[in-house]
DNA sequence: GTTGACATATTACAGTTGACCGGTAAAAGC
DNA sequence: GCTTTTACCGGTCAACTGTAATATGTCAAC
């Protein structure tokens, strides 16, 4: 046997290069020999993981929608037993917000990851199976909620899990400055009274 | 007296030359050349419009934010008068949101701007402050709709407003097919009917 | 019709890009 | 020792980039 090396987590490590050099300067600078610079590496040794650059933006932003579910796992796992949903939700929604260091590497990511899927069918698929995948862990959520009496019945689960999801339309907000970190969360507790109303 | 051009309208129809390449194949794509053949005419007619790419691009997308605002200008003068702040917040968020054409490719011009907004002080300045004074003007209608007795005074201005800002985030929803337009309008009818519960 | 100002087109240049390829080093089996 | 497999490096090439310099076209005033 030849030389042996974690073949993933060589590629974690250049995806996390990336979002290093997407974070400080854009994706568009993301290019093959930057990485590999930012990693540490030649740019022989990127392609050698990655055939094409292509398929490094790739898995680099499938890597980040990876850390951010191991992130919201992680905060709920740290909630009581068992885990209220609002307060699931609550961590759900402030992982996918740019509120420190890893969330808004990764924040960063989902955004480009978008933009780029609506010009390319491979991503888009992706991105939207992805998508639609975290919405219908929200709109269970919601619907467990109602049935146990933690939200009122009048609501419509799908709509409600919608206007869940649109609190990550805050991310503008916060990455240009506009409004305060602790606003931010003062808006996303707003809104989970308003869902919550009334109710246990 | 030479022949005259209309300056502006040159630079605008380059403008919405460069929204079409980027709609179809992204910002980065949106080369000086390329934008030229979209525009058909050659990349030194566009270098005598734009001195660089970059002044291009920051015109392209200041157009952007400025035919949303003539946009939504146009459709609350459709309103009856005195228009009804919630109809007016209706228009403003619904003409942010991809639901048609013009929107599309605005709102699409919008996030990469934002995106870009994050690498580069110049335009993080000016996105800041178009995002700003759209914030103000949404916060000035919540306040008044609060003092006329349309918003219940337990709401917090600022809160709310942030919230429906928020729900440009429906967007990616949107663009990637995740939701129907028609889901879109149910999300946002349904905040709306939120913030004016129990009120005229 | 000459001039001057501006619009547009052409060409050139220096730099960067992604992709490709040959070569080398190291480790393991024979 | 020899071969095989994997890891990595560095160079090369064609394509594309932004931008500058240059040339040509156009039209109105004088």
């Amino acid at each position: 046997m030849p030389k042996q090396v974690d073949h993933r987590e060589r590629r974690e490590t250049i995806a996390r290069a990336l979002w290093r050099v997407a974070e400080q300067r854009g994706i568009a600078q993301a290019s093959v020999r930057e990485v590999a610079q930012e990693a540490g590496i030649s740019h022989g040794a990127v392609q050698h993981y990655f055939a094409t650059r292509e398929e490094m933006l790739a898995f680099a932003m499938d890597f980040a929608s990876e850390q951010t579910s191991l992130r919201v796992a992680e905060g709920v796992r740290e909630l009581g037993n068992p885990p209220h949903p609002r307060d699931m939700l609550r961590v759900m929604l402030t992982e996918m917000l740019p509120l420190h260091p890893d969330a808004r590497a990764t924040s960063r990511m989902s955004a480009a990851y978008v933009l780029e899927a609506l010009h390319s069918a491979n991503i888009h698929t992706r991105a939207r199976d992805g998508l639609t995948h975290g919405r219908d862990l929200i709109k269970q959520i919601v619907r467990q909620a109602i049935t146990d009496g933690h939200i009122s019945p009048d609501r419509d689960p799908a709509t409600e899990t919608n206007l869940l999801l649109t609190l990550t339309g805050l991310t503008p907000l916060i990455e240009l400055g506009v409004i305060e970190p602790q606003e931010a969360l003062t808006a996303v507790d707003q809104h989970l009274n308003q869902l919550f109303a009334n109710k246990t």
